[in-house]
DNA sequence: TTAATTACTGCAAATGTATGCAATAAACAC
DNA sequence: GTGTTTATTGCATACATTTGCAGTAATTAA
């Protein structure tokens, strides 16, 4: 028997039971299991299937990473996430919120970081599975449809169980003034449970949104701790925040 | 012997049985094992074959085995969620398992149907929540980064609180005589309470997986109310499973 | 923790590959 | 036709790959 039959076999397999030992396939395909290991080390450097111990599992969807190309500001939003990295330690709790800027984030942690991460956007528990020292837990709910993230009651009841020690989040609108602001009276709510559960919580906000208000208010710009923008710290235009007890980024 | 002839007979040897040993082409052919490997080379440097160590495979073999598409068998899955669309009814409460046969069924619902879809799955509730008419439930839990879905205690504990008028479920094994089996442990925990959350069980499967089983036990086949491959329910293959008191679709 | 399983390493035998060379066959110019 | 050139083929050799085994390290499960 070819190799690469063999191999297309091992792939076969893996497709059709999502996951397989290795002993099985040894036994299935009559050769030793010293020669299946190597297959299986083979197909997983080619990224074909993803080598475990004891076995191979399918990479599922996990290749197909549905990058949305057009993401509005990418640049700035890069930057941002990239300070954001520099507060995470090894081991801690931290809540991502949705939106653009933290699906950034999530994209950004490096694969050796340990960490637990809740969510209730589904892109970024996306993003987030595929790093393998990140504990994901998804705060489960009603899924909006627009921002493909867990809304409602059941959500923030969710929220309200549980105890983090950052929460990065967005904001729809914010101004030194009025706090941060949002279109939608639900997402307001949620915004509040997240706030509650987050020991410190952390802004991400491209300076485009500086100085901007909306009709529902999630909290004032003192409920938060850290403010990530693209800009310098020093910068003018974050003039009017600097008086306020926020450390910037 | 010419040369193009020769080359021709590689060919249909090739597609004919989708690989060839050289060995086995030299002494057919009566040719040196060195004239063989070198119209071999020829062949694949004109991209007629593949020529892999040993011996030489087709072209079709490779591309359509591997992943030309991203999902195994995709063309009998979506088959099976064609036949499972049929038992959604407008306002119809249901359950969507993970998996690719699942997924396939949750791509498949017409945007005209207006469901509510749990699911812990999070590749389909990125699917579902782009149809406007399905008010998509997302179980939370810890997500396994292998199969991208909810697991865990939370998981387990948010299901015993739903109800569903129908689960639709994959399974990793399934045996008229064993049920259905899995892999893992957790799965299994998962499965139970996904059947105990549901009025009735649609099981999705691909004939390919019958009469298979592993090491923990899902259920028995009777737990099943409705059982749905890509084969006809007459077909000989589902003979074994006739005899239960399942529907065959 | 211990026991069992699985992974890795180096090794040797078998098998497959590449290359140069010489013999032969075919193509071509005259 | 004849001589020259070119391509094809088989062989010998050296080199590379594949594979199973044995010993050891690492990982997992109880």
């Amino acid at each position: 028997m070819l190799k690469e039959e063999r191999q297309q076999t091992i792939l076969n397999e893996v497709e059709l039971h999502n996951r397989i030992l290795l002993t099985d396939i040894a036994e299935t395909l009559d050769v030793s299991i010293d020669t299946v290991r190597r297959d299986v080390k083979e197909l997983d450097s080619e990224q074909k299937l993803r080598k475990v111990h004891g076995g191979a599992i399918s990479l599922g969807f996990t290749t197909s990473s549905t990058r949305n190309t057009n993401i509005y500001a990418l640049e700035e939003k890069t930057k941002i996430a990239q300070k954001a990295l520099s507060l995470l330690k090894e081991g801690s709790v931290i809540f991502v919120d949705g939106g653009t800027t933290c699906l950034e984030l999530a994209r950004l942690i490096p694969v050796d970081l340990e960490l637990t991460c809740f969510t209730l956007s589904l892109p970024v528990a996306m993003e987030l599975s595929s790093k393998l020292n990140v504990t994901v837990i998804f705060i489960g709910g009603q899924i909006s449809k627009d921002a493909q993230i867990s809304i409602g009651a059941n959500a923030i009841h969710n929220l309200s169980e549980i105890k983090v020690d950052y929460s990065f989040i967005g904001t729809g609108y914010v101004d030194s003034q009025y706090g941060l602001t949002e279109f939608d009276w639900d997402i307001v709510q949620l915004k509040k449970a997240v706030i509650k559960a987050a020991k410190k919580t952390v802004l991400l906000c491209i300076s485009e949104k500086l100085n901007s208000q909306h009709r529902y208010k999630t909290c004032d710009i003192n409920a938060i701790n850290t403010m990530i923008t693209e800009l310098e710290p020093e910068n003018g235009l974050l003039k009017s925040f600097r008086s306020n007890d926020i450390r910037l980024l």
